[in-house]
DNA sequence: GAACTAACTTAGCATGCCTAATATTTCCGG
DNA sequence: CCGGAAATATTAGGCATGCTAAGTTAGTTC
């Protein structure tokens, strides 16, 4: 009678809305915005070069600069040199933009925890089941 | 061992960061930004009132009145009077703006049906049954 | 009918994203 | 080894989206 993935799509289409509201309040009111956060997460393992963030963040270079700028600004990360390649600045998180970016994302997980432990536990199973699936889309 | 939802809320809160890509792919280059995506799709139904759409996109009522001003100059909606109440404007499809929801409705959910139609049996499965989860997450 | 509340709009500012143009530096073919 | 192409970033300018504060007009209440 339907076409079946069309008609996955059209819920799916729904319920991604649905998500994108949730995520918006589970960032609301923090000292950082999702994207500064996004970028600092992107520092935790150490030194990156704008390149490779502004496609980590699938943003254009120019982006990035002006994204990193104000980090810089904020005293969160500090801007570097490679050595083997004079074109490339490096971004390296302070201990200040560390720190900051541990609060923040311990209250980011604190808030989805609690959106989390208000399921039952088979609804916990079945949303675990399907996150590598959630993954997997747009990875073909 | 672990904490589980915590656990889950770290998987989710990764997962949650791809679905925001997969959408801004699928929104990508089509005449209408998401956001006034959204608010042709709120009008469907018929004419609401400024307050209303703010409310349902939660957002402030001036981020409203500049989102309706675009849509009013690209022609996709109009703005009508409340007769019971002078203070209140309506918004309201016009003929264009119908056809133009319908198109973009269209691309995105063909986009999605792509990406969904490369998944198994198995994981279409596994997704639909944790939409309603998805669903009921954050209306606690 | 004066004061309060409600519904909107205007104005001004920050953020996020883009493209085009500009430096620099590196790489490579001849 | 040198001149042009490619790579890496930044600056500049533009648009969309969001916010708060302040102003306008209309209804409500006492």
């Amino acid at each position: 009678m339907r076409d079946d993935p069309t008609h996955l799509a059209e819920q799916f289409s729904q319920v991604l809305r649905h998500l994108v509201f949730l995520l918006r309040r589970s960032a609301a009111g923090q000292p950082l915005t999702s994207q500064q956060y996004g970028v600092l997460g992107s520092l935790q393992h150490g030194p990156r070069r704008m390149t490779e963030l502004a496609e980590e963040h699938a943003v254009q270079l120019p982006t990035m600069t002006v994204q990193v700028n104000r980090l810089e600004d904020a005293g969160l990360v500090t801007r570097g040199l490679d050595p083997a390649d004079a074109r490339v600045r490096t971004v390296e998180l302070t201990a200040e933009g560390r720190q900051r970016l541990e609060a923040v994302r311990t209250v980011r997980i604190a808030r989805l925890t609690v959106e989390l432990a208000a399921l039952t536990e088979d609804e916990r199973a079945t949303l675990a089941a399907a996150l590598p699936v959630l993954e997997k889309l747009g990875r073909s």
